[in-house]
DNA sequence: AGAATGATCCTCT
DNA sequence: GAGGATCATTCTC
């Protein structure tokens, strides 16, 4: 069992080498649709610090229309402009004064929608990831949209950058889940949004920022518990 | 299992 | 000057 580990990480540093950017055309559908077909692809990384690699298992569409959570809701700023940019580009924002979170640009130039990449289950790189999270468990290396921006070494300097070639980009190649369930967004103040059916999850990873079923931080447990 | 809190700073009013 | 698409810890039930 332990040794299977370091095994498929080497096969997943050598998938993840030979593996082909998703293309623009990717980032043309309907947002939501990019949300969901991002589910089970591959972020890479080869940064000068050494590769890392994880499978993304959850994600959430933020819309130009109708969607007072996104960040460009109120029209243009200095800080969400990458969100105008070509699809395929990288917004990131800074946010609670220490964290990093990363959105990949969707729709044409001008519309700006945009998904955030909310957690990813490890591969390989684990390593590095824990010396960046200062972190030991693999379930909290990227369980969250600012512990995996951390984990894979995205900052504030990515803004503007493509998401369409290396060193950073997501594969062509999938890994199909087996189900993906839609929830409301988490984390949104009240008025934002909060209760749009936005996020979009891998629904048995267990490598998700919180349980597929739960809809923001009052989760509630009455109906079933496991044990 | 859930609520409260602190860390910490960019971004906009 | 306030607030935020978060995280980890600490507290209480």
């Amino acid at each position: 069992m332990m040794a299977t580990n370091s095994r498929t990480e080497e096969a997943w540093t050598s998938r993840a080498r030979q593996a082909r950017p998703l293309g623009r055309e990717f980032y043309l559908q309907p947002t939501v649709e990019v949300a969901r077909g991002l589910l089970g692809r591959l972020l890479v990384h080869e940064s000068p610090e050494g590769l890392t690699v994880g499978r993304i298992v959850e994600t959430e569409a933020y819309l130009a229309e109708g969607d007072p959570g996104c960040h460009a809701a109120r029209g243009r700023t200095e800080r969400n402009s990458p969100m105008f940019e070509d699809p395929g580009s990288i917004y990131v924002y800074f946010i609670y004064g220490m964290h990093c979170c990363m959105n990949l640009v969707t729709q044409p130039e001008g519309v700006p929608e945009a998904v955030l990449l909310r957690a990813v289950e490890p591969l390989a790189g684990m390593e590095l990831m824990r010396r960046r999270r200062g972190r030991e468990r693999l379930k909290e290396l990227a369980s969250g949209p600012a512990k995996l921006a951390q984990a894979f070494g995205v900052t504030l300097q990515h803004n503007r950058g493509s998401i369409l070639r290396r060193p950073l980009f997501v594969s062509t190649q999938r890994v199909e889940p087996a189900a993906v369930v839609t929830t409301t967004r988490i984390g949104l103040a009240a008025g934002c949004g909060e209760g749009l059916p936005l996020r979009m999850c891998v629904a048995d990873s267990p490598w998700l920022s919180r349980p597929a079923g739960a809809t923001n931080t009052t989760t509630r447990s009455k109906g079933r518990s496991n044990r």
